[in-house]
DNA sequence: CTGAAAGCGCTAACAA
DNA sequence: TTGTTAGCGCTTTCAG
């Protein structure tokens, strides 16, 4: 059993060595108001002496939070965790937790099984609230959650009508600006290399590329339209197929940084002058791609306030459970390097 | 407050239902022996219509365990968290815990205040055992928590007479064999990349490096080695550092995959050819580097295996307390491309 | 095979 | 300002 330590001190030993009641060493220790300050000394040496650490699953049974909120990454293949875009959330939803007495715990759910238990500890009392990652269209997850009363925030939504409560960027939008800027600049086949288009994340991305085509009058190809996962296999993959079916494109507009990367790599390896010949804008702004790629052009989300915006959100209906929901949008930023 | 639902279904409820005692119903939930068969239906239909989720702090403070472990990142800049390595580790020991009734809880650790929120966490009894990876020498954190009796395993050494159990790569052997490889194909100038001095692992391989070469009888000048992080920007840095004061290297051995991808780039900017000229190891085998440069040849870590033993060992010293600790030491294999 | 009852350690409401 | 007390929902003896 790895439990407690068995023989840990508990609050009723600690009040007997400073001699006062049980419930004034919980006073002491929950920082309430109403305690003589030399009482207070007092409890404070007790429990520093017999080195006590309150017992988090009877605090949470005698009807208190968990003071954990869980992070989850729904992906099937976890090597997506590497991906910078996570990692940035991840730091970002860590900084804002960082002042509160709020535990943060990551965790991926790969299969249903795992979907179960996630589920099940949160239902039991696990984790006070849950933000979620990367969810795809056709996952409940996020229902499985809300229903059950547990304030959920997701990053992204699901489908035009999401109902549990989101912090998005403005995708269409960004794309839609992205795809502008290389038609303004003179380019007129342009391509995209989409995201996966069973997220709505990826399909919004695609309908600014549209929208920005439409409004430009020039003419969507179709073979101009290649599909991608966001990882930078995908990008290469695309990229070449994109290359092969349709020589005559002169930029490309991909959607996400990754694919960007990589769809610049395979242009070169092609013999295409990057940005002369072809320019590429890609969506997101990592350091990875600034780094690799400072020709690349990209549309910035917001990503340290979608996470600050998401832990806001989520203490917020931990605190008061009478809001049903609310979505969230953030701006996009076209980020101009000499791409195009 | 983000509790379990207020009005949530409790195994008594439960009982009544079913019209049994509450007993029973425990039996049932734990797959506990010895229930008639036709109770136990009773009591899984009840369960089924009242939709019962056990309230898991009541369930721990009755003195079972948490069915928790948590695998804690020790990094003051969570952007180490993308690298490939810690992606390929937490794959792996989510594998070796996804046929378990264990939840894995990642966390990452930054600061002091962090530091002791974890540890009260653990404390507290939330998990049962913890992981740590990547921690560096001057760490107190596995010593808080071994020492008040909390299973936990290490990912790699502090120092050479490391208490706490921990599952490690050959490090030296590893880096000894890649830099034996080069001297083998005719290389003497071998510079070396090392990881941040102050984590043992890098010194292990820096140790690997100087041992190899004074077998080889080969002196090893100061000028040769150059300090890195195991990020991709310190890579590029320290080659850029080693050609300038030592322009006569033939080879290098990088006590990273990442580090020595980026010196390959950097090798290639400055207009050497690799491997004709300048022969490139890296140590840990990722995706990334095989993708981007095929012709890296590298010390590969059983990672997986890794993974796969820190859950093994977490698990048995959390059904048996009685074994103090084990160190477990795992083979590195050196895996050839056209690069050296 | 099953029911009853005694806590696990804490918080919160109520007295004093 | 402080002590006392009644649970929180579950596991686990111990009887039956």
């Amino acid at each position: 059993m790895g439990r407690q330590r068995p023989g840990a001190p508990t609050l009723e030993e600690v009040a007997a060595l400073a001699g006062v009641g049980r419930g004034t060493v919980s006073r002491v220790i929950n920082d309430a108001a109403g305690v003589k300050d030399s009482t207070r000394r007092a409890v404070q040496r007790a429990i520093e002496e017999l080195g006590y650490v309150p017992n988090l699953a009877a605090r949470s049974l005698a009807g208190r939070r968990a003071d954990a909120v869980a992070l989850v990454m729904t992906e099937p293949d976890w090597r997506q965790f590497g991906e910078p875009f996570f990692s940035e959330i991840v730091q970002s939803v860590g900084d804002a937790l960082t002042d509160t007495k709020v535990q943060l715990l990551l965790t991926l759910v790969r299969t249903d099984a795992e979907r179960q238990r996630l589920v099940e500890y949160a239902r039991g009392g696990r984790v006070d609230g849950v933000m979620l990652m990367s969810v795809h269209a056709g996952d409940a997850l996020p229902d499985m959650l809300a229903e059950v009363g547990l304030p959920t925030v997701l990053l992204g939504r699901r489908s035009g009508d999401e109902s549990v409560t989101y912090v998005d960027a403005d995708n269409v939008g960004g794309a839609r600006s992205a795809v502008a800027h290389l038609l303004n600049r003179g380019r007129r086949a342009v391509a995209t290399i989409t995201g996966p288009l069973d997220m709505y994340v990826a399909q919004c991305r695609l309908r600014g590329y549209r929208e920005a085509m439409e409004r430009a009058g020039v003419e969507a190809r179709r073979s101009w339209v290649a599909e991608g996962d966001f990882s930078q296999d995908s990008g290469h993959r695309a990229m070449a197929e994109l290359l092969e079916r349709s020589p005559e494109i002169d930029a490309v507009f991909a959607a996400s940084d990754t694919m960007a990367a990589a769809a610049l790599h395979t242009l070169r390896a092609a013999g295409r002058r990057v940005p002369e010949d072809v320019a590429v804008i890609g969506f997101d702004d990592f350091p990875l791609a600034r780094r690799t790629d400072p020709q690349l052009t990209t549309v910035r989300q917001p990503l340290e306030e979608i996470g600050r915006t998401m832990v806001r959100l989520l203490l917020e209906e931990m605190e008061d459970s009478a809001v049903a929901w609310r979505h969230v949008i953030l701006r996009t930023e076209l980020v101009l390097r000499d791409s195009a």
